[in-house]
DNA sequence: TTTTAATCAGACAATTTTATCTGATTAGGA
DNA sequence: TCCTAATCAGATAAAATTGTCTGATTAAAA
């Protein structure tokens, strides 16, 4: 399979960008998220908990508990996101798998990949989330 | 963890470009191809096995056998083998993981991964493998 | 033609990723 | 205070990916 992003990243940046989309006071329990996103309950609600670890959300324990973001979405990247799940490793090695991959030695598409591969970077840390509230809303239809 | 090819993937890619840069005619025992390219012996035996399925490559058993490229590189394209060993889903499918990620209904990232994707596409697809035989030779250093 | 060495090929095993289950813990409201 | 609803955490399970082992097959050489 060909995947850019881990199921749990994909996973987390949905249910992180559903939270900056509904009120971002609000607290939303795993079992909201996991119903309007389909995703399995337990799982979402350990993904939460990493981001929790890595200050992006907050989580509130017991009744009318549930998870909130830990800051405002205008201070919140996609990017951040990315890292504290999956970390920026594929950001800096070879996408053909070569060692040592370096403009010195670079592999066959080093330097389109490497193009590419920048301006994803960018497009995943230009914009805080709160500039993707209307198209997420759009999606998912709350 | 954030890829773009699986492993496989990349072993396979490895492993054709590798033989594109040797002698094009000349049979590669796996022995040699994982000691070059340090993959497990019988692991890309096994992805040359599937990629002998998929016409890319040819398989001579016995005493001085090994693998050989099926077509001359310069009918090769690095796209043929992700699509053989990966498939192309990942080139339709939502970056985010939302379902029916459409220009009707877009996710937060859609209209800039889409550019994105399709330049990836094109440069997996634009040229053939005998153009990377130098880098790739430079690369591994037979 | 038979032996033998080296291969491919398919079954098997380990690891990683994804997903689920169960119980302990917490906090609000009756 | 006690009950309930919800999270947290750790154990467990399933699936997918990655890696290894063993044997069948082939072809060269004696």
């Amino acid at each position: 399979m060909t995947v850019f992003f881990s199921k749990k990243c994909e996973y987390g940046l949905q249910a992180v960008l559903f939270m900056a989309a509904r009120d971002e006071e609000c607290v939303c329990p795993a079992e909201e998220i996991s119903k309007q996103l389909n995703i399995p309950k337990e799982f979402i609600s350990k993904i939460l908990q990493s981001l929790t670890e890595s200050g992006i959300v907050e989580s509130k324990k017991g009744k009318s508990g549930g998870f909130k973001l830990a800051k405002h979405p205008s201070k919140i990247k996609l990017i951040s996101i990315v890292e504290a799940i999956d970390g920026l490793d594929s950001f800096n090695s070879c996408v053909l798998g070569f060692p040592h991959c370096s403009p010195d030695k670079p592999c066959p598409v080093h330097h389109q990949w490497g193009e590419l591969r920048t301006k994803a970077y960018e497009m995943l840390s230009s914009e805080t989330i709160d500039k993707f509230k209307e198209k997420t809303l759009n999606k998912i239809r709350i």
